[in-house]
Parts: C-alpha cells; structure tokens; sequence
DNA sequence: TGTACATCAGTGAACGCGCGTTCACTGATGTAC
DNA sequence: TGTACATCAGTGAACGCGCGTTCACTGATGTAC
C-alpha cells in the first residue's frame, strides 16, 4: 500500500516527533523500535524505510527536540526561562521538556553524530539566551556567554538532580527552590 | 564449589565495586548480568545468590559509590571539590568519577529504592560540603545549605553537560572552564 | 580430635522474551507513452 | 486525458542474538556427634 510523497514525509515526521518524546520519557534504551512505531500508528517493517538505523533516528530525534525548545524560549526573557525550566512542571514533564535535562546523560554514552547534536543544541540555547540578557555598558567581552553557560548548567544540574530524588521527596522540592532563588539573585544583580 | 563465609563476603562486596564502575561507564542498561559477573571474575549463575535482581544490584552499587565519593569529599575544601570536580579529568573519567555526574539521568526513570540511594547521597554530600565551608557569623540560618545545592548542582550539571559534546570540542572544555571560573567566584566572593 | 552429613557459593546449560534488523509481499502512487 | 507499468511506503513473519532469570549439579565449608 504505497503512501503518497506528502503523506509518506509526514508519517516520517510523526516518527521522529513521536520518538523524540518517548526517548525523554524513557532514555534511548526503553524505547525499542517496534515500541516505537506501534505508538506511531505503524508497524515496525516500515522503519528502516525512512532510517538508516535506530541510532540514525535517536540523532534526528535529538537534533528536533533541541531546536524545537528554542521556539519558546525565543519568546522569554532570561527570567522567564528560569521560572518555566527550574519548576516542578518542567521536573514532571520529562516527556515534553528539555532534552538536554532529559537525555544528555545518555548522550554522554552515545555517538559523535549524537553528541553533536547536543552540542549544536546546547550552542543555540546559548545564543537564543544571550540575545535576550541586558549586558552592561562596561560588559568585558564574552561575559553574557560566561554567564549564560553558567545559568544553563545550573538549570539542568538542578532539573536532573531533582528527578532523581523520589517523587515526593522535600528533597526532590528543595533543590529546585533554592536554585531557582539562587539564580534569580545572581539575574537581578546583574540589571 | 563451597566457599569460605568470610570469601563470599568478599567476593560480593567485589561484585558490587566492579558494578558499580561498570554502571558509571556504560549505564544500567548497558551492563548485562553475565557481562558484570565475567568482569568480577565469575560465572553468571551465582549473581542470585548474591542479590535477589539485577534491580537490587543497581540500587546497591549505586548507593555504595555515592557514599564513597565522600571519603574523598571529606579531605577537601569547598574550592578543592570545584578544582577536582569541574575538570577535564573528572569529565573523562567517568567510571571512576562522582555517581551524580554519571547515572543521575538514568536514576531519574527508576524505582523508588533506587531514586531514595540517590537521595540518600545527595544529602551526604550536602552535608560533607556545608561542614566545610566557611559561615559569616552574620548568616542567616541555610544559607550554607542553600549555597551548597546551588553549587552541586552547577557541578553536576557543567560536568554533565560537557559529556553530552563530542570528545575534542571546544564547547566541552568551554563549559567547564567558564562554570569553573564563575563558581570559584561565587565561593570567593563569600569568604 | 575425628567422622558423617548438611549447607550453600559457584558452575554452566537452559528458559522465555524482546531486541534491532531483514525480507518477500502488497497495492496505491507516480510516470512514461 | 487514458492506459500500462515501475516505484516504493507500509505490512508482518522471520532472523540471530543477548537479555534477566532459573535450575540441577558440584564439592569445599561448616556443623553435629
């Protein structure tokens, strides 16, 4: 039953959609590609039809959600950011958050094409996030991404440190709250 | 082949280093019984008689090198830990390196007794952290807490990060050398 | 202290199962005339 | 525009393989007398 061109491009990307939501659910190892394509709507043959491998598609899967969460940080402010990412929504919405905060211990573990997804994602989530921070008149060079990379590693460190806590742990609530202070003093110092 | 108490004891604690290298190098899913067993030196039928599931193991394993980063921990100032922790040896060294860094993203999609070991070391190393660290003796109360979760979770989180990027990327070393520079600022900046 | 027997850590074959991947097949789409 | 045929997205059975776990067995250790 073949499918049309516009048809076929599209079911593809349901599969990458699809994959890049249950890969940060359950890490690239939960999800197997039969798992995967049944949760699509399709059976599992067709896959090797649109990838190369299943490692083929966790890089494309990455490189979509990496992107894809810069379209709403585009519209915050560096504040904002930190208010919608250091929560305890972002924390229990593993599925549809950050992937970063979600995969990049896995990525550690995985390919170059894999780990140069992350770092293309990790370089525009710097940038996104240093067009939106006022910088001072005085501002030394390079401070706006010194700061930045320094924000986004404390916002994932305390995302990741709070999912491994138990689910209801004052622990698990405690880290998000007080890295969320903490870098809303080191934002507002700044301004 | 009986093997003396004092042997079997051994030969499990053995079993449970061995692990809990091997989980910090590959993953959970990456380490398979009879791999583990083979590494230990032994056949994979007698894995049961030491522990009730691989499940088990991994909350051991994990609990045990969370609560032996510590000795090391112990020995040092504030400042050291950032040198040891936010560096490129730590970064390449993850079989030997903290648990945390290593299998936090992983931790984040397993069972309560295993989210509770991760817990457990957080709070350690919390602890281990404020007793060395300089108070004003004008600080209000928590405020070395604070400073401390602050802090492990942007070395948690630069050490995390730079994994994610390819191997020789310049990103990778930027990460943990501008998250060195500003949290060795952050801890100046107090005392 | 010496003997007889129960215990149990470690062995290695075997279990069912799900994995990633391959393949012959189907039939609607796209194309050539 | 209509017909004939090639293409190829999607199907579902099958592949070899490694997984976690079980089990009958071995033989040195630990124990009871």
């Amino acid at each position: 039953m073949r499918v049309s061109k516009a048809q076929a491009q599209a079911n593809r990307e349901h599969i990458v959609e699809t994959a890049s939501v249950m890969f940060r659910e359950r890490g690239f190892d939960g999800v197997g590609v039969a798992d995967l394509m049944a949760a699509a709507g399709f059976t599992h043959g067709g896959f090797y039809k649109h990838f190369g491998s299943k490692a083929d598609l966790m890089a494309e899967a990455s490189a979509n959600s990496l992107a894809r969460s810069l379209v709403s940080a585009e519209a915050l402010s560096v504040q904002d950011f930190v208010d919608v990412y250091v929560s305890r929504d972002h924390r229990d919405g593993r599925a549809t958050g950050c992937t970063m905060a979600a995969l990049c211990g896995d990525a550690a573990r995985q390919s170059g094409d894999l780990k140069s997804a992350f770092a293309d994602g990790i370089e525009q989530t710097l940038q996104t996030l240093g067009e939106k921070y006022p910088t001072r008149p005085d501002a030394p060079p390079g401070e706006t991404r010194e700061k930045m990379i320094d924000l986004l590693a404390r916002a994932v460190g305390a995302v990741m440190l709070s999912r491994a806590c138990p689910d209801d742990s004052a622990l698990a609530d405690e880290i998000l709250a007080v890295c969320h202070a903490q870098m809303t003093a080191s934002i507002s110092s700044e301004s």
